[in-house]
DNA sequence: AGTAAAATCTTTACAGTGGTAAGATGGCAT
DNA sequence: ATGCCATCTTACCACTGTAAAGATTTTACT
């Protein structure tokens, strides 16, 4: 390994590791191709080469992400019946534990959703979740669809208000001592009953 | 009206009206400080006057949005028993109508969710979505919590996965012909009958 | 081995942006 | 009429993305 060699041998894979270091540690406001480069010890020029623009960056760590979460997804060891709850829990503890690179998967403003690596990631993320939900077949049925959709929406929109300091103001109005976890299973607790009833007075 | 009079008169409403222009038109990404002042006719530093930055306009349109959003929740006018249907409809149609403000609503890191005019469009918001579900109580019970957030996490989830792309892959996988509203009433049967049981199978 | 070509990274340059500070203008109260 | 103050403009700086050209190393081919 010598001090600086003019070619670094393994760039991409180090910007892409400088980059979620950035966006861990400051944010994605701060993650910019030149702190990539900064980071990385490189020109500010170097990452435009690899990723084109700040826009194949992002969609790349995106991709990254989603990946991961598909990971977890099908590393899920429950019997069929609680599967379910577990995939809602797991994906909302990837978006506790990745709050930064969760939000990014899903800011499409911010992403090139046509780079056929986005395209790939995305695909595979679909096709676990329709098995988590014990759905295999290529042509589901509206209901499968409407349930698969129910489920997704559900876990996909209290991360997304968790992460945006919505729940906040839903635990300021609980019981005291209410965590973020008792809020979550509470929800999912309603959901088995059915969404849309209100619940039964004591 | 003169030509170019140098006080403007009400510039700081024409700036709001000019920057949600450019966030319609154009998206956010194009949605400036120099910009706006473009738009409305004005030297580049008057909108930094009115808003201090780009955050401060950013949160008055965000603000703006949800006193709308929260005033189309109010004014549904549906039996007890389907409000939370209409609800959960009228959330999704003005993310459809309003994807870009809808989406900045939600991006706390774009916000300074600390500005006075936020925090009471928020507790506005929460108010009305309480009392869309019929939860009139200062201090509702977990259950009654949990219900809110399953109903507010199903519409707001299905919104941005809509938003962003997310159901189109959905819809490829559904019964030729099926539309975005079929796929969301859909979801609301489902949910309606617990959302985390598998469907019947026919 | 030797050389051309390609890949990789740097340097240089430019337009656009947010933000700040100082200055210009005009309304308004006294 | 005068002075204060809100409002808006001008000037400036640091930073960013992006493109183009140059430097350096690896690879391919004969």
């Amino acid at each position: 390994m010598k001090t600086t060699p003019y070619h670094h041998g393994a760039l991409r894979e180090a910007l892409l590791s400088a980059a979620e270091t950035i966006l861990r540690r400051d944010g994605l406001q701060a993650l910019t191709l030149r702190a990539t480069a900064r980071e990385a010890g490189v020109s500010h020029a170097a990452p435009a080469y690899h990723f084109g623009d700040l826009t194949g960056l992002l969609t790349e760590l995106a991709v990254s992400g989603m990946q991961r979460l598909t990971a977890e997804m099908r590393d899920i060891k429950a019997s069929p019946d609680r599967r379910v709850w577990d995939a809602a829990r797991a994906y909302v503890r990837f978006a506790r534990a990745n709050p930064a690179i969760f939000q990014l998967m899903f800011q499409s403003d911010r992403l090139d959703v046509t780079r056929p690596s986005f395209e790939e990631a995305r695909r595979g993320a679909f096709l676990q979740l329709a098995r988590t939900r014990g759905i295999d077949s290529p042509h589901p049925s509206l209901d499968d669809l409407g349930h698969i959709t129910g489920g997704w929406s559900l876990a996909h929109g209290f991360a997304m208000l968790l992460l945006n300091g919505r729940v906040s103001i839903l635990l300021a109005a609980a019981p005291p001592g209410t965590t973020v976890d008792d809020l979550f299973e509470a929800m999912l607790a309603s959901a088995e009953k059915g969404l849309l009833h209100p619940p039964e007075p004591a």
